[in-house]
DNA sequence: TAACATAATGAATCTAAGA
DNA sequence: CTCTTAGATTCATTATGTT
């Protein structure tokens, strides 16, 4: 590199088509501020397709850009790209990296390699994620952000702490995120009313992103910009930003959809915390918060009705075995039942509501 | 299986002091059903530079040479012990990792690497986790836990599908996990009411892993047993442990904490038998017993389609003949159908399910 | 129009047994 | 090994159609 010859100036608010790589070399050293990074997962499918149990086809992500044939391949892809970045990331730069478990494992230890400091990784949990729809796994309900600054010396980085905690109810703002998934309106349909892209990503989790580790005015690169969440949010946020994209429709949609972003004020960029619907507590977290003891009978308050707690959180009445709802709605020989508010157990000689064990649970699981 | 030769019993339900490489080595291959590790991270920054495996501080931090030793030291030890588990585990055994974002990508990649099979990344949310001092990051809320089969292959592997979806509001359980910190009584503590183990893990974790993926009698590995907590769960729930701890006077905690535990009982821990396990019906058979006529007409629920049955426990649409499932299928226009839950039979002027009379035959069959 | 019912869909590593 | 068949399997939200 040695002389730093007349410079060229940043291509702001602008999208590139190419491949990213190549595009982030012609960019100068040490020039941007943050990048936001949403790569290709790797997420190797099977053939065979995957049905709903209605027999609909799911709509897999099946493109040849997500496609590589071993994860040495991949592996060496992730470097190259990250070390690009690295390059072009100041001294006191952020980089913001999302993937699933298919290849963050890659991701987080190829940026650890290149010297990267990971600050935090971070949760995004899906408010209404795909169901798992064999039953053979867990749902699938989050994916997982890296947050990482240039290197480990990498002290001045910017992190708007007052300001989420603000935002938050005054608590710290954790590492674990619950936003929706990115559908509706906010999701940009062709005039057929198809997806234009496939993984488009919700603008409140780029926004958190953006907000927490950027000043207005800074500049964000994102080296897989598909179709522009982070230019649509970089624009509303104050912020510029720098998109690279190898599909030349998806850039293409990106810049009209930013075109169309007003920028917002600085009273409206202290938002408001959204608001959710209180959060569902399982039975099980009764049991594992030691509330009610694996074996006890629960009964309904007269009485006359009794089952035994299972460890799993399942009651079991002697003949059949499931959760507090139905078990509920049997013994009564009704179609539906509120096992919350039906099911007791004995405290101090006196039977008390399970539900009154939910409350406590409820507001710690709503942090987050 | 062949012959077998003088095969070393397994020593179940103990604690192996010692290196748990070397000891999972003298282990029988292909013997345990489920693992359980809880690693050692020694990537720990210090407040002021790097720590090397041995404690001892890595002077310069820029020095890209050490800091790659440093990174491959632990990748090295990763892979070994997690192929010394692989060896150990049964065709479809399935195994648990935990880990914070300083080593989980490295496990991960490692797992990979291996040929491990990645079922689900799982996050553990805290309820009360250790707030951010000095506010320069998010508050780390939350721990990640990969569940990996033994392989791609391993389509085999334990899943209590329907017990977590009972405990969970009739639910799919999620990968997202809240559960609190081990402290109180549980957190084991020595005569100066020092806790015993830093890194101490709360039962609620370990009981809903192993409740999810393992049955009433299955061994569980633990190669970083520390103060026994899998060996404790384990033991309630009706499971045999093998713990391997380095470090004497954590086996020692270990085993008189496990001593005190009790067993929940048989009945607390049978598995209900779900759908997929129950013996199958020949439609034929509930002809047969006289629930169902030859000659008679079934329909759909809202009685859109129509078909005839066979004396031969077929189908007639006045087209095909074939199972309850294909004509199903077939009438829908779809790939498939479960012709049980499709089909009706007309019973005191209400369509009845023909999926009604498998119960009672399923019953018949058990008991004859 | 309002209310209600039905259909569509989201980064998915998604079956098991028997011939 | 492959091929065929039985039959088990979904949650939250938005979009669209019907009464």
């Amino acid at each position: 590199m040695g002389l730093v010859p007349t410079q060229r100036p940043l291509p702001l608010d602008q999208v590139l088509v190419g491949d990213c790589i190549a595009a982030m070399n012609a960019l100068p050293a040490s020039s941007v501020d943050c990048v936001f990074a949403d790569p290709p997962y790797n997420l190797q499918l099977g053939e065979a397709g995957l049905l709903r149990p209605d027999q609909s086809r799911v709509d897999a992500v099946d493109d040849d850009w997500d496609k590589f044939a071993t994860f040495e391949a991949y592996d060496a892809f992730t470097r190259d790209w990250l070390a690009a970045c690295r390059r072009v990331m100041k001294p006191n730069a952020t980089l913001w990296v999302i993937g699933s478990y298919h290849n963050i494992f890659r991701v987080g230890s190829a940026l650890q390699d290149l010297g990267y400091w990971i600050l935090n990784d971070i949760v995004w949990r899906k408010a209404n994620p795909m169901p798992n729809f064999r039953g053979k796994r867990f749902t699938n309900a989050h994916e997982t952000l890296i947050w990482a600054s240039r290197s480990a010396e990498s002290k001045g980085y910017t992190f708007h702490y007052d300001a989420l905690k603000g935002g938050n109810e005054d608590l710290q703002m954790r590492s674990d995120w619950f936003i929706p998934l990115c559908t509706g309106e906010e999701r940009l349909k062709d005039v057929e009313g198809h997806k234009v892209h496939p993984t488009q990503k919700p603008e409140a989790l780029l926004a958190r992103s953006l907000m927490a580790a950027t000043n207005p005015g800074d500049v964000v690169l994102d080296p897989f910009f598909g179709t522009g969440t982070t230019g649509a949010v970089a624009k509303r946020l104050g912020r510029r930003f720098i998109g690279i994209e190898r599909e030349a429709t998806y850039a293409k949609a990106a810049m009209e959809r930013i075109a169309a972003v007003q920028p917002l004020s600085k009273a409206a960029l202290m938002v408001a915390p959204t608001k959710r619907a209180e959060p569902r507590v399982p039975f099980l977290s009764v049991i594992e918060a030691g509330h009610i003891r694996p074996g006890e009978i629960v009964t309904d308050e007269r009485r006359r009705f009794r089952a035994t707690v299972r460890p799993d959180g399942q009651l079991d009445n002697g003949l059949v075995i499931g959760s507090i709802h139905k078990i509920g709605a049997l013994v009564q020989g009704l179609p539906a039942c509120n096992g919350w508010t039906f099911w007791h157990v004995e405290r101090a000689g006196k039977p008390v509501v399970i539900d009154s064990y939910r409350a406590g649970l409820r507001q710690a699981m709503a942090n987050g």
